[in-house]
DNA sequence: GTTCCTGCAAAATTTTTGCATCAGT
DNA sequence: ACTGATGCAAAAATTTTGCAGGAAC
């Protein structure tokens, strides 16, 4: 698992970013980082805005949107999709693991995993390619351990 | 690339194997399943509603939606979502090529690829897996060799 | 004090659902 | 004929945009 203090180091480190960059910390901007510093796997969006606001904070959808785009294109989060229709973000730890993600087909539980060799062989297939890589996700579905247990059919 | 023969081929095996399943070749559905026959890649919903209205079928969205969804969990199209914030839909071809895609960060152009090392590293990890693995994909992302060519700054 | 950020509301997208009608078997 | 499929319209869900007021620097 992403220790703990990484997270939290995390949290500074992406304020700090922004700060170089010219954009000020704002209500909206601290609660999306820290709220996302706090998890050690994807959110969406609409997790992100019922977080912070459980948390006593009043804060707008679109500027939780506007935060996680901003984080996006700054390189300091991660932006999955998993087939559900919607986006999920989580925190891109400098240093910290670079993982992927396998979703039940039954119950859409999201469980991340690491992998050493998917990495080498994706970045061989960069090499190959033509295009200039600059990321790549990996979504691998299938029955949770759980739902394998019960196979019953989809109602 | 997929041949044309195989394409043609699925035309008639999605058909058949609906109709085996007690599912009706009503209008919409034999459109859509001609329409994704005669692409080699991925099309949002969207394109393929305007593909066959273009062709002087009408059809509704809303049918459009409904085929796709059938002949995915019949495991005849493969759903896959490209960092848009929209699904694509493409022919799953027994026996035919197996890929994935690249994705241009500034153009948006897809573009098709096979790596039999990446799905054998996938393989392997499927095994590794607590789950019952189903499928999987990939997503790339970097520069097309076009946009890549002329690094002007995002406008 | 200036400029950027924020919350709210409205709009734009994409996908799903309801329903009367129509078509396939 | 019976049953399921279709088109249309309305609804739902998700994301984006506009804007006036407020906060960061």
């Amino acid at each position: 698992m992403a220790s703990a203090r990484k997270r939290e180091e995390w949290s500074e480190l992406a304020l700090g970013v922004l700060g170089e960059a010219g954009h000020r910390a704002g209500g909206a901007r601290q609660a999306v980082v820290q709220l996302l510093a706090g998890e050690d796997c994807c959110l969406s969006a609409q997790e992100i805005a019922e977080g912070i606001r459980s948390g006593g904070d009043r804060v707008g959808t679109a500027s939780v949107y506007r935060a996680l785009d901003l984080l996006h294109r700054t390189g300091l989060v991660q932006r999955v999709e998993l087939g559900d229709g919607g986006a999920r973000y989580e925190a891109l730890v400098p240093g910290g693991d670079h993982h992927h993600h396998v979703i039940c087909d039954r119950c859409g539980r999201i469980t991340p995993f690491e992998d050493p060799a998917l990495e080498r062989a994706i970045e061989r297939l960069a090499g190959r390619l033509r295009h200039r890589v600059s990321g790549h996700d990996v979504v691998v579905r299938g029955l949770c351990p759980g739902c394998a247990r019960t196979p019953r059919s989809r109602s």
